[in-house]
Order: structure tokens, then sequence, then C-alpha cells
DNA sequence: CACTGAATCTTGACAAGGTCCAGAACTTGG
DNA sequence: CCAAGTTCTGGACCTTGTCAAGATTCAGTG
């Protein structure tokens, strides 16, 4: 299995090291994981690896397009293994979860603007923002009060920081 | 001009100080500016405001509705005024430049992801990538050799760092 | 299998952009 | 004009990343 990996590695030229192979299966298995859950994860697998080795290997992975990287409004940056299909997310603003939806318009659209004012433009990144069902449900409550809707922030702190001294 | 912008925050029920009249206009005047570079246009006008204002500032009247935030894969957060007609941004890779598009798809369109998995959706927030006409021809000679095509990551930083001790 | 240059990784410092807290100052309704 | 409630100030602190230098590890070669 990790054979595949490898080959893929070779083949592009790069250096086959336990960090990048252990870090692409990180990105497979938890898909728009931050790059701080992809170190933990990675850490559990083969032991350790240092905060640069991480940002280095996913710069790496990114720019061999092996490896997909999102960063929503507000939160750390996601990675995620599918590329090439254009693909775009729905982000609840209200607990930060990341979906997955295929594009509204078709095949590799997107990726003509209106007017291109002379780019040359190679990606085009459609985030959703709402609220999930469950979001919803809680947040109902507060928001029949509030006067202008939902925040335009999501929270991404998961847990509350300890009171410092 | 000020008593309308006094008004627009009062009928919100929120109060109007100089910080918020102040950065509105900053906003509206510097579209796309961040955080930072509207603090410097506050304090051109007001003479001082605290970084915990701006951004509480900031925050209320994306709250409000007033402003929208956009915030590009590795740089800061940016502010405009320009709400609520749905249009999308083309952002360089290169030198980081903003500029508006109109929506590619239509009136207030884009708010219906093929499968909104129960979300209740209330913004679409398109971004192309790519490379402006100036930073296409300065990038033409070094990306010839490149394996990869262009980096997947937009150098953001706009001065070389000043070399540390 | 040992060797060697290049690619990677580790460690540690540093920076930008934000957030939290507590108390002072200001705004608003009455 | 006042009390109550908001907002602002200042400063510590956090998170997410980046840079640099030296130690290690890869991978092709003999």
């Amino acid at each position: 299995m990790n054979q595949a990996l490898h080959q893929v590695l070779r083949q592009r030229g790069v250096h086959v090291t336990a960090q990048r192979l252990a870090m692409m299966r990180a990105v497979s298995s938890r898909p728009h994981a931050t790059a701080e859950e992809l170190t933990e994860y990675v850490r559990a697998v083969i032991g350790t690896i240092s905060r640069q080795a991480v940002y280095d290997t996913l710069s790496v992975l990114v720019e061999q397009r092996l490896v997909r990287r999102i960063q929503p409004s507000g939160s750390a940056a996601r990675y995620e293994d599918r590329v090439g299909d254009n693909h775009h997310h729905l982000i609840c603003r209200g607990c930060g979860l990341v979906l997955d939806v295929d594009c509204a318009v078709g095949a590799v659209p997107c990726l003509t603007a209106d007017d291109d004012h002379g780019f040359k433009i190679d990606e085009a990144e459609v985030i959703y923002w709402g609220h999930c069902r469950s979001c919803r449900g809680a947040a109902s409550a507060s928001r029949a009060a509030a006067r202008a809707g939902p925040p335009a922030n999501a929270k991404t702190r998961k847990t509350a920081r300890p009171k410092r001294k």
C-alpha cells in the first residue's frame, strides 16, 4: 500500500520519507484536516515529526498537485487529497464542519469569470457558507432575538481556552 | 454625510462612535484593504484607534452586513463595503491584487449548491485565482523550468523580511 | 555494500494577524 | 444631567506560519 505512494513520489522526483508517506496517509484518511490535526495523526503513526516538516511536506504535496489546500475565512488552512475534479466546499459557520459538494455548474466550470481583467485564471475556489442542520437547531433560540442573523464568522476554537493566570 | 452613517448605525441599535464612523468611511474609500491598512487610514482621520477597536468595529460591521469580509489564502482578511450583490473576487497569486468581478452565473446565483446536505446556505464565496498580466510576464522566465506549473500558494510577503540577527 | 551530493528533517527563533481581559471612557434613554 | 450599558484602550498572549543552520537521510554509483 505504501508501495503505491512510494512510487507516486519517486516518479515526481521527490524523496520518499516516512514523514511524507505518513502525511499522505493522514491527508487521505482525514479529509479537511488542519495542519495541526495532521501533525497529531502523523505523530500517532510514526512517533514524531517537526512542525517545519509538516508544512514543508504539505507544500510539496500541494505543489505536486497530490493534495489540495483550502483556506476558509477565519480558520487555519485545510487539506484534502481529492484533487483534479474541481469540487467545492460547504462550511458550517456554527461548528466548522466542512463537506464536499460537486460543482453546481458542470464539468470543469467556474473557471471562467465574467470578465477576467487580463488574468490567467488557474483555479476557482468556491465556498458555500451556512449552517448545518444541527447548528441551525441549536442557534434558533438565540437567533430569534438577533436583529441581523447569524454571526459572520465561525468560532473555530474547539475548547475553551484555559484561564490564564 | 456622517449623518447618514450615523442613522444607519443607530437604526441597528449599535452605538455610534467616532471610531465606527471613521472605519466605515475607511472601508468604503479603500476597497479590499486589510485591517492594518484600515487602521492607518482611521488614525489619519481621527488621530488614534486601538487595534482592538479596529477588530471589534469590523466584526460589528460584518455582523450587521454593512461590510463584507473576504479572506484569501495566505493573506490577512480584507474588507469591502460592496455588500448584497453577490459579486466575486479575482486574486493574483503573484502580487496579491484583488479585483471585483461580477458573478458569472447570474443574478443572485451560486447560492445553490448541487446538494446542500441539509445546510441553510447564506453565502457563496467565489475566488478566482490566477496571475495578473504583469505578474504573468515577470514569472514566465522562471516558470519555464518548473515541473508542476505555477506555485500553488501565493507568496504574500511584500518585502523581503529583514535579515534576522 | 559503502560513498557522496542533494534533498529533507529537526530545532529554535521570529513575525503577522488575531483574541482575551480588566478597567477607563463614552453613548444613550429617561 | 445621570445611571446603566457599551465601547475603547493597552497590553499580554495565542495560533499559524516562515526562516535559518546544522544534522540526517535518500538514492544513484562504483
